[in-house]
DNA sequence: AAATATTTGTCCGTATGTATC
DNA sequence: TGATACATACGGACAAATATT
């Protein structure tokens, strides 16, 4: 038996089978040039085609649907999807969230570069429905400080919703742009910082939403130096988080 | 029952049950700080605990494994693997066999605001051996240009060593920034472009040593000026392709 | 070295939930 | 409303690879 056989045997046979059907399945997507929206075989087709089992095929089918590239429902089947890099930003930041205080000041450095460097695009494409989609993050972030303010304990757990809302306007403000790329970063590097912020002051909400504010205002009323000002001022001051206690 | 706990609910039970399994064991290896190396509990134990079918649990596992989070192999078990961009970078490939052009530009804008927004940091943190690895690539660079000028057709393959000498320029140019995520950011775009230049122009080449001889004169000199002109002109300087056949 | 236990790999059968007509 | 087509989910069984004794 030559070399190549032997590596050709290694790379079919000795490959787990769920991922040569994975591999099966792309090339199949490839070859017959299917679009978002089309629709691979049935399950039972496909095993039956491949000759394995719908188990084996069902392990492939998750594979290719948590990278995004299919999606599966019932009574339907599985339809081929929309190119996202969501998935892929996402699971990169995954696997570097160890450190949690490093990878944060990393990740806010990576947000102000990009943020601030995608600034004008942003500030091209706005449109009254953006601004009014930013405008209702804001008010979220807002009711939930003013809630806050009630309480006694200035720092329980309520950063989830408020960071919701504050990653919502990020995402929101360079949804025109038409970059899925940049998109997806800041996504990602959003659900990642989300992650280590669950307690917070007061002081520092009551800033953030100012900042916020600040941004809307810009953009209402179309004035570009006033947006970098507020977008240079949200990245670039910080304060001393004095604790309330 | 409170809106709360609707919400919730329909986080948590609308949700593929291999995709909520899918979470919970991303949160296991997180909660308990698994390095790679490690392993996971059984197949069996895992199903038992969780209270879903193995079956359900294995697509969980197949979907971890695609990303590379684990691995596992019989006899042994689910193992941690180390983190590694090959399915990154492989995922990236396929999503970008459609529309290269849309994808091309948008990679391209997020790299330039990318590498011009840390280029102080990436000067600041310059030592005389990485300028010494830029050289290396740039050398390559040139050799793979002179050797083209030989050869008859101006566009035969080679773009695959060049702009493996030109993406591990701008990679090392960053590495010592110490920003893992905007390390990664970096060669995950660069991967992805790579991917579509694989048939090039002589004269693209030629300008493109040049480019990286400007940066590299630069750094050897410390001069930021310079380095940020050299940087400026790598991304905003655009020439008419001119086909020589 | 050989037998045994452990663990994942693969298959089958069946019942349920969901969308479409 | 009912019928059909489809993915979802469960449980059990045996094979194959590896580790352990």
């Amino acid at each position: 038996m030559s070399v190549e056989d032997f590596s050709s045997m290694k790379s079919l046979k000795n490959r787990k089978l769920y991922l040569q059907v994975y591999d099966e399945l792309k090339n199949y997507i490839i070859q017959n040039q299917l679009k978002p929206g089309n629709k691979l075989p049935t399950e039972m087709e496909m095993s039956a085609v491949l000759g394995v089992s719908r188990n084996v095929l069902r392990e492939a089918i998750k594979a290719l649907e948590i990278t995004g590239i299919v999606s599966s429902k019932p009574g339907v089947g599985i339809i081929i999807q929309e190119f996202n890099t969501d998935f892929l930003f996402q699971s990169l930041f995954y696997n570097l969230a160890g450190d949690s205080e490093r990878v944060l000041s990393q990740t806010l450095k990576v947000r102000r570069i990009l943020e601030l460097g995608f600034m004008q695009e942003a500030f091209d494409t706005m449109t009254p429905e953006v601004i009014a989609l930013l405008q209702e993050q804001v008010d979220v972030m807002d009711r939930a400080f003013r809630e806050k303010q009630k309480k006694k304990n200035p720092t329980t757990m309520f950063g989830h919703e408020f960071y919701a809302a504050d990653a919502a306007f990020h995402i929101i403000l360079f949804s025109k742009t038409d970059n899925d790329i940049l998109n997806s970063i800041i996504s990602a590097v959003w659900s990642c910082d989300r992650y280590h912020k669950q307690r917070i002051q007061r002081s520092y909400i009551q800033k953030s939403v100012e900042k916020h504010v600040n941004i809307i205002e810009a953009l209402k009323e179309h004035d570009f130096q006033k947006f970098s000002d507020a977008m240079h001022y949200h990245f670039d001051v910080f304060y001393k988080i004095d604790f309330e206690t």
